[in-house]
DNA sequence: GTCTATATATGGATAGAC
DNA sequence: GTCTATCCATATATAGAC
């Protein structure tokens, strides 16, 4: 419950994250200023750039606390073989990233990915991505095995995104077991 | 081969929607200015502004194209019961409907919702989707129907975004697998 | 139909006081 | 750490000649 040692460094970096993750999701990234995120934060622009140089570094600042925990989910996999028990347990796993992270986090990435992708860290989004589906196909995948991998990841990406008037772990669990019986495939 | 009629009234109103289709697709809405499309063209701004009097025109004639195709779909699937079939029919022509306009018109939607959706044509977009969804979840659709139609569609429109180094075809055909797939369940 | 200005607005970013 | 004031780049959009 106490503070965490140099504590009392002032939240607001925490809270410009915050606040910038809902704009950045709401309204789009190029629509969002800077005005607009210190207002909703009682503050002026100019007090942001004391926390942050940069636009860009609001929102790579925050890819980079997501980038934290997708990287902790592949270096865990590595460790395995490639069975598929492993990879149901990746994209388990990844759902549950997405859950702790609130469907903001994907909105953001999904609806300014061209913005996204020109940053440092969206590159590094893009690629963690990538190799999270590289994993899910499996060994020796095929054309079919890899549509079933994105399709997987789009479909627990989409349910974290449609249907608000269904109650929120209700969907995530739906969206999961959809997801699951994706990867594994009828065939 | 003749011209149709009025014919030469320049073509220049057509050829601006495909330029700013793929600029718009590459670069995102609100990144792309009028001098690159203009550019791209071989024109200046104002040369623009004489066939759209305003950027939102331009992305509005694009998906109000886009539109009509949708609505079609739409409007022969109502005709028929919503049998299994059926809505196996509608989701393989919304496939072919997506080639037809090819990953452009998909990005150009997906990675600019929040400005497309401001739009008066952006929110037809919205809802004649989530129109298709609902038919695709067929009669009194449960949560897991619900989300079955969403990942299939979900499926269509990623495998239209990823895989560049296959065939385009085959990709295709192999998302429609999947997205036929998602629906039927295997429950 | 297309061009050369130009009006006008807004956003990101900085300087310097407190 | 936060504010006021301001710079500067760029964007949409318009006016008017050719």
């Amino acid at each position: 419950m106490s503070e965490t040692g140099d504590s009392r460094r002032t939240d607001t970096r925490a809270r410009i994250l915050t606040v910038a993750l809902r704009l950045f999701a709401d309204r789009g990234y190029a629509n969002t200023s800077l005005r607009e995120i210190a207002e909703e934060l009682g503050v002026t622009k100019a007090a942001l750039y004391f926390h942050y140089k940069t636009k860009e570094d609001i929102v790579s600042g925050i890819l980079r606390d997501y980038m934290d925990g997708v990287h902790r989910l592949l270096d865990e996999c590595d460790e395995q073989g490639a069975t598929l028990a492993a990879r149901e347990k990746l994209l388990r796993d990844f759902a549950a990233l997405q859950a702790h992270w609130g469907g903001d986090l994907t909105k953001l990435i999904r609806q300014n990915y061209t913005e996204v992708v020109n940053l440092p860290v969206g590159r590094e989004v893009k690629e963690s991505h990538h190799r999270l589906i590289d994993v899910l196909a499996g060994p020796a995948p095929t054309v079919l095995g890899r549509t079933r991998a994105v399709a997987a990841m789009a479909a627990l990406q989409s349910a974290a995104m449609h249907f608000e008037d269904v109650d929120e772990a209700v969907r995530r669990e739906t969206a999961l077991v959809v997801a699951l019986e994706v990867l594994r495939g009828s065939t």
